[in-house]
RNA sequence: GCGCCCGUAGCUCAAUGGAUAGAGCACUCGCCUUCUAAGCGAGCGGUUGCAGGUUCGACCCCUGCCGGGCGCGCCA
């Protein structure tokens, strides 16, 4: 529909300039919006406000020569000119009819358009190291990646969920350490407990399981324990496989699933560590001082060099980090986007620096990211505090047992990724109105009644009548629906732009509020056979474009609450 | 000190550079017992942190302050 006001007003234009009110050099940009405000029309163009410099004109004026030469359209009512030039557009009882078609037609496939051409896209997301069980800032970053891959594949993007696992490294030692120092009975409190120790209960119960020679599996390898206290290799192997097996417990319980696992031990084991080092000293970016290998990502905008080699022999966690990378160009991703906690913003620099220095014509601003802040769990309107060092930890799964998946993805979804969110337990868990999960489910499960309701009576739904009869649709909320239907595919395409879920959430909202009062104020199953079957084919689409827009965000449609 | 993010109603949060900045909760006042619910409706509540700038038009973009969070390792 805009596009087709946005045609109308481009022939408008066109005609403008061809008898002179315009000059013939006129590039103009239409916007078409939706009003906020009723009386302003079904939507709006701003188009005479930008152009009427260009025409020597005042705004008012050349909205109405506008007007004038805006051709014919069944699909608009009217249109009129309002405040300082806008001109609004009111839509016909034909363009009504023709949405709600499309959506009986199209189905769960309404909204969803093909942008992307198959384009390949990589969201890498979660990433948690295998040190612990996934916590609640986890969860966010689950929350938000899966539903930005949604959106991507909604926009027709050939979308691939990657998860990469930092198997190597100092904090892994310090897990097998930790592990290593349960297994001969020491607590955290021992002289002897590892400095930077992991002190969990978790650990206690992997230990446990080590030394009973447990076989463990995760996604693609499985260990078994040699009940060795001494045996650090197999006691690293053995933790490492045993938790992430226990994220991929979670992650299954969250309904986020993953089709690459990455391993960050196999970038060493296939030498594309080393292969990217060399190219960054054969590109001669890097310089020895002090007896480490630094980069001088300086030339790339970062605010000093990093260390790429330490004085010990090993590679800072960056290096594989742009090797990595490498690879996923490599891989012929035209966009990846990374979902991260923004308390590891800093990497962000160094990678893209990194990157540069290899001269592998990767773009400059290559790869994309989106960061999440952090998250406070209220219950009982007091903050429940996470103590990491302490061991006390409000897990992804714990979360997800007191609260239900659906509620804890919309809560986790629900709000600009860039803010800090606030997580009120008492609320998601909570039966009522109040709660925007249950809201929006409960919307989708009311339409559902309804029909349950029409059985019980004897009566059916006739789609044929219903759509033929939508002109008797006259009410206030019930327009609003309409055009609030309207505006899903446009919501689906500016919330991957944008790379922002939240968005849908808020558009799903406020559609469940517009049917709750709809809903309130009109009984459906009335006796008028042509205004019955026009609203049950309201409610119907309605009840699609819900279900469409929760499974966007990974939530679940209910029919029965 | 430097970098990034945030600052909108008492609280939790919305708002493609557009018209009178919107919801929910709380509070106040009404209504009601229903196609699925103790629910529905209305009202109250704002100098969008402050000060400039760009623009026909700024919560949004730019600059400088103030306040809060995160990060500033040869940790990841």
């Amino acid at each position: 529909m805009k596009q087709h006001i946005a045609d109308l007003i481009n022939t408008a234009l066109t005609t403008l300039i061809e008898d002179g009110t315009l000059p013939a050099d006129t590039q103009p940009k239409i916007m078409v919006e939706n009003t906020r405000d009723k009386s302003h029309g079904d939507f709006a163009s701003n188009i005479a406000l930008t152009l009427a410099k260009a025409a020597r004109t005042n705004p008012r004026e050349l909205s109405q020569k506008i007007c004038a030469a805006l051709p014919a359209s069944d699909n608009v009512e009217k249109t009129e000119i309002a405040g300082p030039g806008f001109i609004n557009f009111f839509v016909s009882d034909a363009s009504t009819g023709n949405l709600i078609k499309v959506i009986l037609q199209e189905k769960h496939n309404y909204g969803r358009n093909s942008d992307g051409a198959g384009r390949k896209v990589q969201v890498e997301f979660v990433s948690a190291n295998p040190t612990g069980p996934l916590h609640i800032g986890h969860g966010r970053g689950a929350a938000v990646g899966d539903c930005l891959c949604r959106l991507m594949d909604a926009n027709g993007w050939d979308v691939t969920r990657e998860f990469y696992y930092n198997d190597a490294g100092q904090q892994i030692n310090n897990l097998a350490l930790s592990v290593q120092a349960r297994c001969k009975g020491l607590n955290p409190d021992h002289e002897s407990w590892p400095a930077d120790g992991y002190r969990g209960d978790y650990i206690v119960e992997l230990a446990e399981s080590f030394m009973r020679g447990d076989t463990v599996k995760s996604a693609d390898q499985s260990f078994t324990g040699t009940k060795d206290a001494d045996d650090l290799d197999g006691i690293r192997h053995f933790a490492v496989a045993y938790l992430r097996h226990e994220q991929d417990l979670d992650l299954k319980a969250f309904g986020v699933n993953f089709d690459v696992y990455f391993l960050e031990s196999s970038l060493y084991t296939e030498g594309k560590v080393e292969a990217a080092v060399k190219t960054l000293i054969d590109n001669g970016f890097t310089y020895e001082d002090g007896g480490a290998l630094w980069l001088r990502t300086t030339d790339f905008g970062d605010d000093k060099d990093r260390v790429m080699r330490k004085t010990d022999g090993g590679y800072t966690y960056f290096v594989p980090d742009v090797a990595y990378h490498l690879d996923k160009w490599q891989r012929g991703f035209d966009t990846v986007i990374n979902e991260q906690g923004a308390d590891h913003h800093s990497t962000i620099t160094r990678v893209r620096a990194g990157l540069q220095a290899l001269q592998a014509e990767i773009p400059k601003g290559w790869p994309d990211y989106v960061l999440h802040q952090m998250v406070t769990v209220m219950r009982g309107g007091e903050e429940v505090k996470i103590s990491k060092r302490a061991g006390s930890y409000l897990t992804l799964r714990d979360l997800i047992d007191e609260v239900g998946q659906d509620a804890t993805r919309y809560f986790l979804a629900a709000r600009k990724s860039d803010s800090h969110l606030n997580f009120d337990i008492d609320l998601a868990r909570s039966e009522s109105a109040d709660n925007p999960v249950y809201y929006i489910q409960y919307a989708h499960a009311r339409v559902c009644s309804i029909f349950r309701k029409l059985a019980e009576n004897d009566l059916q739904w006739d789609e044929t009548i219903g759509i033929d009869a939508l002109g008797h649709l006259e009410l206030e909320a019930e327009k609003r629906l309409v055009v609030n239907l309207g505006r899903y595919p446009e919501i689906v395409k500016r919330a991957a732009a944008n790379r922002a879920p939240n968005q849908v959430a808020n558009y799903l909202y406020e559609l469940a509020s517009d049917f709750h009062t709809f809903y309130n104020s009109e009984k459906t199953l009335v006796e008028d056979t042509d205004l019955r079957n026009a609203r049950l084919t309201l409610a119907v689409a309605v009840r699609q474009v819900l279900a469409n827009g929760l499974d966007l965000l990974g939530v679940s449609a209910p029919e029965l609450m």
